[in-house]
DNA sequence: TCCTGGCACTCGACTCTAGCGAGTGCCAGT
DNA sequence: ACTGGCACTCGCTAGAGTCGAGTGCCAGGA
């Protein structure tokens, strides 16, 4: 059975007064504020079916209704258009970003800007090292046997790893070995760049070699193995908001879920191209986050993608609003990245 | 008036019982559990005068007694031994950080280990900048007109920083820049650094002379005015602990002031050498941390301090195992720096 | 066929009261 | 100086009563 329109606009207005109010809306209330043009009664009819779909719930008998993960999917999907952002909000944007001098001052403003703006708890993920390609790679003697391998990305991330080599090297061929790697792999998307280190190691012969050996093993850890992906998060003070309304009291597992990296990284990491994505309470993945909603998109220069962002809060949020802000922001984001 | 042994002793174990219980202490339930050899009433009479010294004191009349921020103070100055770790603890501490592959992974498990033993919030300073010693510059040609500058110091930490030139450079240029710098500067603590920095400029002319200018002035913001401090948090979730009961029922300004770098470096930032530090409850100077306590030390190789670190919670803590917890942590991770 | 006004009903939220009991302060006695 | 006894306080809990928002259903009307 197809809900006709004057249903969807049911469901739609009590989706925008629950998000308002955060509290159950009955049908009184609903025709007094919308102008639905029926009265209580025939609304209440319509609740009852929205109810028997799956779309609304009540809290208990004789109270309001209240929107289901199911109803704000709907929602979402078909009955909300994206809300423009305030010249104020947008104003907001360019002032928080303009003069970050660095990556790290890129990300730490963005993610703190994006907590601002939704008032929810934001992420952002650095730009993923295997969608980067390499700078400039450099090799710093520490001692006789150590060298500090550091690498750095088109996107200004710095990686750096301690290298023991298995017997001392003489300074010159320190210069020989940073040489040889940087003619190899300068400019390779870090994806690519496997095969070419192995490449590496087969061209290699005499005293070089086993530095060669031990080096590009390094190389490969930190390039694929140990995905050295690294997140910002910021506004976890947000989820206070609402008091101890939303999340039935128990903040306790989300703030886990978020101190864990791994569990941030599916949240935003795994981003189609310039596509938002809505995951509402039940349909996240991770079990401690079902009473939440994750909004996220990837950022990047036009149609490359460097990484996610995006935002955790309440299934009761405003999703047109919020949706419009991780998007302008991750456009934002991306463009400045582009002018690196 | 000053408290004779007894007082002291029913006021230890208040502490002891409230913080194991959570439960205001009552003199019956007090004389059952500690043999403290005299009658309910005797410790009634106790009670009353440490209350009138404002040690401890009642939520509601005829509810039992609670330590008060001094008397908790009291408590850590003169009552308690700090308690030995347990082996198991003691191995957790080397499993944990055994294995780290670079100082960011030092860092993580560090704050992460901190706040799994001490199951409160832990906080992490990076090794400070101001009191490490340069290895290694490099200068990173991005284009004609700009540099990438990186920075590693003894620690391991790595800085980037852009350059823009005032115009363009050759890359024989870049190679002069970079050996001139690195002459002068390795070897040198960072406090050090900036009348070398200015001896530099002082030093070279010609067409370098620009460059160097533009180039200075980085190193020292990089180096001295942008405190590039770094801080790793973990274990908010263990502020939910305890229900509602601490913190009168509301996360949000410590979980604010605890998203705020400047705060968390400003608790764990100006630390006496190898000193302990216990900030209860009023005592602290962030207004949003007055409902909890920060028990806090400085890190690092022997006598030299690299940075701070500890943990915040509830008043109501656990003082002399934290602070063994605390301390034993600051050791180890001093030593495992020191081998660097 | 669809909408509406009316009506009886449900049930959570709030208020009020009473009783319980842990805990106190005080005092007289040892 | 300590102790046992006693009256008192007051938060907590349980139960009863009331209120009211909101519902489902039904009969009548467009």
């Amino acid at each position: 059975m197809s809900l006709d329109d004057r249903k969807l606009a049911v469901l739609r207005a009590i989706v925008e007064d629950y998000v308002a109010t955060q509290e159950p809306v009955g049908s009184k209330m609903l025709v007094e504020r919308h102008q639905l043009g029926v009265s209580p009664a025939t609304v209440r009819n319509d609740m009852a079916v929205l109810e028997e779909e799956g779309y609304i719930r009540q809290p208990h008998t004789s109270a309001g209704r209240v929107p289901t993960d199911r109803g704000y999917r709907l929602f979402v999907d078909r009955l909300s258009r994206v809300k423009p952002l305030t010249p104020a909000e947008r104003r907001a944007i360019e002032r928080f970003l303009v003069g970050a001098v660095d990556l790290d001052d890129v990300v730490h403003r963005t993610v703190r800007l994006l907590a601002q703006l939704t008032r929810q708890v934001a992420v952002v993920q650095y730009p993923s090292l295997a969608r980067s390609s390499v700078r400039h790679l450099e090799l710093v003697p520490i001692s006789t046997t150590r060298l500090m391998l550091v690498m750095i990305v088109d996107t200004g991330r710095v990686e750096q790893r301690l290298v023991e080599l298995p017997g001392p090297i003489p300074p010159d061929d320190v210069i020989d070995l940073r040489q040889l790697v940087n003619e190899k792999l300068v400019g390779t998307r870090l994806a690519d760049t496997p095969p070419l280190v192995q490449a590496l190691v087969d061209e290699v012969s005499g005293e070089l070699r086993p530095a060669m050996i031990t080096l590009s093993t390094v190389l490969l850890e930190t390039l694929v193995e140990r995905h050295e992906e690294r997140i910002a998060l910021a506004g976890t003070a947000n989820l206070t908001r609402g008091g101890l309304l939303d999340f039935q009291g128990s903040l306790r597992p989300i703030l886990e879920a978020l101190e864990e990296e791994v569990v941030l990284l599916k949240l935003i990491g795994e981003v189609e191209p310039s596509a938002m994505r809505v995951r509402i309470g039940d349909e996240n993945e991770i079990d401690n986050l079902r009473a939440t909603s994750v909004v996220s998109t990837g950022y990047g220069p036009g149609v490359t993608i460097l990484g996610g962002l995006g935002v955790v809060g309440p299934t009761r949020m405003d999703y047109p609003s919020t949706i419009a802000t991780v998007r302008a922001v991750a456009r934002y984001v991306g463009d400045l990245l582009a002018q690196n």
